[in-house]
DNA sequence: CACAAAGTGTAGCCTCGGCTACACTTTGTA
DNA sequence: TACAAAGTGTAGCCGAGGCTACACTTTGTG
């Protein structure tokens, strides 16, 4: 368990479950925007070939993230679910700190997306912190 | 090349040069450190069996970043020298930024590790300039 | 209803980044 | 010098996450 602690040990825990949450957020997104989500709709998102999405959802569905059956449109299970607010929310936060920075909206949201997974809770807090009093308290 | 500017797509294709910029600049710091860098110095670094680090630099000289003859120490080629200041110094900036911040030093260095490669140029220029002023402008 | 288009599934291939097991080289020292 | 320990190489395995090609289901419309 002090594995866990060495910064690459860490990088490479991160990256297994980079996968789950950007699926299951990406799911959620789709379900609000237009009621059902199918293989398709995460194929666009990821701009990857709806086999990958296909192999991927199956591999979520065995973990427990997701619910399907055959031809069926993509379901989050309540695991999936919970999964999927807490990433949108430090997707948000991560965001709106570096709008409140004074990063361009759009570079924010591609680095908002890249760096989500890998900051910690205490980096977040802080993150949060300063986007709430508009940088200087 | 409008793919590029696809979230998913930049994230997936800054996946791609992590581990180079892992490897090369690992490779500069222990060379910096003990004079030369061997594979069991990357395989302790890095958490990962002496197997993994063969077989991940013989992929990188094949990529002109890492030169090396059998038995021989890691050495770096003018590509991956260039390729592994700049990363220290992506590393150094988003580092003292989060420490700038208010972030534990601990915590900083584990999250500039995962960070370090999901930050845009406009980003880090912006937290360099945050790191300077020390925080409030 | 029938049929084309859209959506999915499956087979089979690839690379990357992990691993263990085992053989070989280098190195340091009794 | 000879030998053990440390360091490397190679074979062969695995899963994740990509792909194309091709077959099958669903859906929407003439």
């Amino acid at each position: 368990m002090s594995e866990n602690s060495r910064p690459h040990v860490r990088t490479r825990r991160d990256h297994r479950t980079e996968t789950a949450e950007d699926y299951v957020e990406a799911v959620l997104q789709v379900i609000n925007e237009r009621g059902v989500c199918r293989v398709v709709d995460l194929a666009k998102r990821f701009a990857v070939s709806h086999v990958t999405v296909t192999k991927t959802v199956s591999r979520l569905k065995t973990g427990g993230y997701l619910a399907r059956e055959l031809y069926g449109p993509i379901e989050l299970t309540r695991k999936g679910r919970r999964m999927a607010e807490a990433s949108m929310e430090r997707h948000r936060i991560v965001y709106e700190f570096l709008v409140a920075l004074g990063i361009t909206s759009s570079t924010a949201e591609v680095d908002a997306e890249g760096m989500e997974h890998h900051v910690s809770e205490e980096t977040l807090a802080k993150f949060k912190e300063f986007a709430a009093t508009r940088g200087c308290k």
